[in-house]
DNA sequence: GTGAAAGCGCTAACAC
DNA sequence: GTGTTAGCGCTTTCAC
């Protein structure tokens, strides 16, 4: 392989030369410039990463910390982690991909042997370890998701809370007047996923906000667990219109107890949807739903901690407004006027 | 960051006497290697990556290309990355994420960058044109999958045309003398997808040798389609007892269809997949079927690249032997005696 | 069994 | 606008 010595004999000039033709960090006139990048081309140099990383302390690489724990949604995390390729690739970084399961040493192994620049981590849950460690760490670091102490971190994520009202606003709008929440099943809420606890908060302040009565149930997405937890919303709301949805595996078992029972959606019963959207489109019933902009939270957690590494402060927790996707699922109450 | 020099002084030794410690290539005596070790546990030592692939040729970093493709399988292509991921990890190797759609120039970056030791290339078709520049690189890699020409690389997969003589067998042994295949969409044929060549290959050889009487259709997984290549295969071979299904999209819809259709699986039809277990375990009928070893193949694919890069010469195409997972969904046919 | 020192290929002062 | 050079933190000869 080339070295940066061959391309500045070949050209002329001095190894110094050659480092700055490539970092732009002083002037060079025209024609060295010119000079430098046709060697640099004939001779095809690349710089050696570990002795850039070794006397520029920058390694180029980012490094992304996946949940692999199965009962995350898949299609849903790979855009995520698509996403977050492609957009580190725009900023001249590559990712090394971290698992979950290496926790915190796995934190501290990459960053104290300075392997990356910065740590994306996502899927990060209300007691989370890892935050208080990442604010420890010479690297700066962003999470997806928001944990109860984000350590000043910079943390982006959907607006849960926001989509929660949204969905019920959407529901009021159209005249309903008693509406169920159909959540994650129990053991989400135990383990103290707080996005699932947000949004709850948002439905019930929407709900208070209109005056619109509410009933919510934990679910199991099969076929037993959407009949007890559908039969138990009615039996609180007997007058229950519409449900809003915060399970994606729920929605096409849901579907199917109503129209075994023969309740048409939207015409006897209105369903809107919090979730991945793909769970949401290619059902019987085309359902409203608050999608999970996993690009836009990908692609705004790359350019944050792009920034960080330019040096700009950031401790913002960065909630994404929910966007009401408009589908067959939703119309005004049987009983409207 | 503590440095090897801080870790040299604190425990009383030369430099070099630490890093023979840590990489065990010369003897150390007992106490020396005690001292040593016990001054890099105090003082938090972690080689630096960057100067240890400067001075060392060694990045320990095992790049994968995975294909971000979407119409590839989610849940395989997770298992696959999971196990590659914590194999190598066990080879104290992490790992770089490169996207298939960098095509050759990620490799040419990466290989030259010496960003990595070795390459893992995911789901490599027949006419790739990635064996034949990695062949050209400095480190070692592995596919998984097998092109037309894998130019001596070596190459891990599933046997496809085992798996496809496999299922034909199973079912010629019931008794089936008539046995259609449905295979994946058109286009995947004609995009040049080698697996599915070998399967179709491997089909025949074997219905041949048992004098057993095929008919194939492509299928695209939509209701119309399932029913057309049905109605297709069966206009062929009235005497249709069995099915290949090489299409883990179509099952769900298949099941419905015969179904429907009051064809009873496997009283009237008998039906074999080859496709990721997970498509076929939970269907209303659980599904006899050849499974993608996904976390062997993984690891084999991880084993095979660090031994290269001790040195071991490797140039096999191997290929795993398929294994038939028997369920409900094979049985004789109706007519047997 | 241990130490001294020459690089590895780059970046970024510090010259001019 | 360009060149010289001192490191960055390791690995690995070479020497004893």
């Amino acid at each position: 392989m080339a070295t940066i010595a061959d391309v500045a004999r070949h050209a002329g000039v001095s190894i110094s030369t050659v480092s700055y033709v490539l970092s732009g960090k002083r002037a060079i006139s025209a024609e060295t410039d010119a000079r430098v990048r046709r060697s640099i081309r004939e001779l095809g140099y690349r710089p050696h990463a570990g002795a850039r990383s070794l006397a520029g302390s920058r390694t180029n690489v980012l490094a992304l910390v996946v949940p692999l724990r199965s009962d995350m949604n898949l299609p849903v995390l790979m855009r995520f982690v698509t996403t977050i390729v492609l957009s580190a690739r725009e900023h001249d970084h590559d990712v090394l991909l971290l698992t979950q399961d290496e926790g915190v040493d796995g934190l501290l192994r990459v960053a104290e042997s300075a392997m990356a620049d910065a740590f994306i981590v996502m899927d990060v849950e209300a007691d989370d370890p890892r935050p208080a460690v990442l604010t420890g760490l010479a690297q700066p670091s962003v999470l997806i998701g928001v944990p109860d102490d984000p350590s000043g971190l910079p943390c982006v994520d959907l607006d849960f809370a926001a989509a929660g009202a949204a969905c019920l606003e959407h529901l009021a709008g159209l005249g309903h007047r008693c509406v169920g929440f159909l959540g994650p099943p129990e053991q989400v809420y135990l383990r103290g996923t707080s996005f699932a606890r947000r949004t709850l908060e948002g439905f019930r302040g929407a709900a208070d906000a209109h005056g619109v009565r509410t009933a919510e149930e934990p679910c199991t997405p099969t076929f037993g667990g959407v009949r007890a937890a559908l039969a138990a919303l009615r039996e609180r709301r007997p007058g229950l219109s519409a449900v809003v949805v915060h399970n994606e595996d729920a929605l096409p078992v849901l579907q199917e107890v109503l129209h075994a029972e023969g309740a048409g959606v939207p015409g006897d019963l209105s369903l809107v949807a919090i979730g991945p959207d793909e769970s949401a489109e290619g059902l019987p019933v085309p359902m409203t739903v608050v999608a999970m902009p996993a690009e836009q939270i990908a692609k705004d957690a790359v350019r944050t901690v792009m920034r960080r590494l330019d040096g700009a402060e950031d401790h913002t927790v960065r909630l994404l407004p929910p966007q009401l996707q408009l589908r067959a699922s939703t119309a005004p109450p049987p009983n409207a006027p």
